[in-house]
DNA sequence: CTGAAAGCGCTAACAT
DNA sequence: ATGTTAGCGCTTTCAG
């Protein structure tokens, strides 16, 4: 680092063979002989030599960089505060970096109208990776048409001409709901909005396991966020008083707001009512009682998004992909 | 993007002008008539033109990239858990993008032992910004001394070759602990890993503070995990029972570990024991009982980081920069 | 104010 | 198994 910038030319000099050799050793092309590319290996790496990245994606047409794209409705409250989204983008970095692939990191271009183009156009990364659906699905979608390669973490029931890849959220709707039913809830609230993709079906699967069990469903439709949580279940206690003893919320930071505001008014959980979060955040096990909450195997569907990518830009065609889930049973819902 | 992709020669064939005049007029340069550029502009617009990067580093050998680095000891489960990183992250890639530069984010590449040559070397990134000192700060000073430009989200006041920009630590603690005091706290322990840079200022506050009250200093030391915090108190709380009436946590994550344990117990918080913890995240405010806590003001210090970093890169010598820090007092200290 | 032309550092046909 | 060489698309000196 200290001597100026050696290049690949500077290289070949040394080692008195060509440019080309030494191109090819560094990239572990078998043409080389296995002696003379680990003695060029070697060589670079006593010199401190790194491939000026710009030059060769200058020259083949490929970054190996990926864009990774919060999209939340300018809701700028869930994107700042919202744990599990670390999680996301930070297993999509492991699951990236496993394929030599890099991340770079976009919370704020969703905005403007042509992301896509900006990011590829302009040969910044080869790939997109949108972590949400948000409530309109319109832009992702003009995106994919246009030939932008991309994948979605998101609800992979979702009609799209671009794959999907996400937990079953009708599933763990249902599974949520059914586990407070089975443990003796009968009014049970959703609590999320049901407007946004992914919880609309938390919902559907909400609605569908009420339904079996012939009791009433009750949504309390709020941002996705613990404070519009804190304040729904304040106000709906304030009108009506407690007239629900179970909660399926839609994340568990929604769990959380609720929570505080059961716990204010000395309603116990999970005796006078039962909660049931979404995501399985660190928290969930941490918070006193600690909340049962569907977990969402984010490792797994990061490795799939990678590949779905991976696919789609070696020119497949690729589908919609659902990631499994997992109630974790927890003291908020057991009685 | 459906047509052929166009280049800046395309472009300037279309206009009728040199690539010259386009490639100044795209990039604003003042030497071009502003009717011309404005047409240019207006053209490369229409025909969803974007400058190559790929070329244009190459040119110029600068990428307006910068490596964001989590650093944080290989401890997993902090880097994946907490929702302070996110925050931080989130600020920096705003306060960035404020500055035209992009976000390349990097939670693994701190193991190995050439990171810094990875991404400046191979021209991947102009600067990097390191989050976290960690407790080691022997790599970041090699890297900083080999020319590598770079900014460390830390405490400032560690003496080091490379500029530091954090919150006064060493204040923090003690306005935690002296507000701990002022509500009637006499015995406070201090949970958390004073081996670690940044919680070693915050427990020398908390020393001076105990120790101009004439009081006991008791420390815990913990992982910075919620868990290791449960299990410390847990075990302090069988050991020797109820031995103190005040806690203050080195994070907000590492606090509600700690409630998590208390609460189990039936120990009344605030009652029994007061709690504070440090950084504000949002769940602070969601909890019950809300958590007092040490806001950094985490905004203004990635709008700092950059700025030093430009300077940096601009060749001006920069110095470490301590920002504000707040106490906000909420029920979980309150007596 | 605009144009011509060189060259950033690498890779991959093509040649041997 | 290795070398020669053209060229990726842009910016910027130099010339006008």
């Amino acid at each position: 680092m200290n001597d100026r910038k050696l290049k690949l030319a500077d290289l070949a000099k040394l080692a008195g063979v060509s440019t080309s050799t030494v191109s090819r050793a560094l990239n572990d092309n078998p043409l080389i002989k296995k002696e003379t590319r680990e003695k060029l290996q070697q060589l670079a790496k006593k010199h401190n030599f790194s491939l000026n990245t710009a030059a060769s994606r200058l020259r083949t047409q490929k970054t190996n960089v990926v864009a990774v794209i919060i999209n939340l409705d300018g809701d700028t409250e869930q994107s700042i505060n919202d744990p599990f989204l670390l999680k996301i983008v930070g297993e999509i970095n492991l699951a990236l970096n496993k394929f030599g692939l890099e991340l770079l990191l976009s919370n704020s271009f969703m905005a403007s109208d042509d992301w896509a183009n900006y990011f590829i156009n302009s040969r910044r990364a080869d790939g997109i990776i949108v972590v949400g659906q948000g409530k309109s699905q319109a832009n992702i979608e003009a995106a994919a048409n246009a030939g932008v390669p991309l994948v979605v973490w998101g609800d992979p029931k979702t009609p799209s001409s671009y794959p999907i890849v996400g937990s079953d959220n009708y599933l763990g709707g249902r599974l949520a709901t059914e586990h407070l039913l089975a443990n003796g809830a009968k009014n049970i609230l959703f609590l999320g909005d049901p407007g946004h993709a992914e919880i609309g079906e938390r919902h559907r699967g909400y609605l569908d396991a009420i339904s079996e069990a012939k009791a009433t469903p009750h949504v309390v439709s709020i941002d996705i966020t613990s404070s519009a949580a804190y304040k729904g279940i304040n106000q709906l206690l304030v009108e009506k008083g407690l007239c629900f003893d179970g909660i399926m919320a839609c994340s568990d930071m929604v769990a959380f707001g609720a929570m505080k505001a059961l716990k204010e008014r000395y309603i116990s959980i999970p005796t006078d009512v039962a909660l049931v979060g979404f995501d399985d955040i660190a928290m969930a096990d941490i918070s006193h009682p600690s909340l049962s909450s569907i977990k969402q195997n984010t490792q797994r569907a990061s490795v799939i998004l990678v590949e779905k990518l991976l696919a789609q830009l070696a020119g497949q065609s690729v589908e919609s992909q659902v990631v499994e889930i997992e109630l974790v049973n927890r003291q908020s819902s057991q009685r």
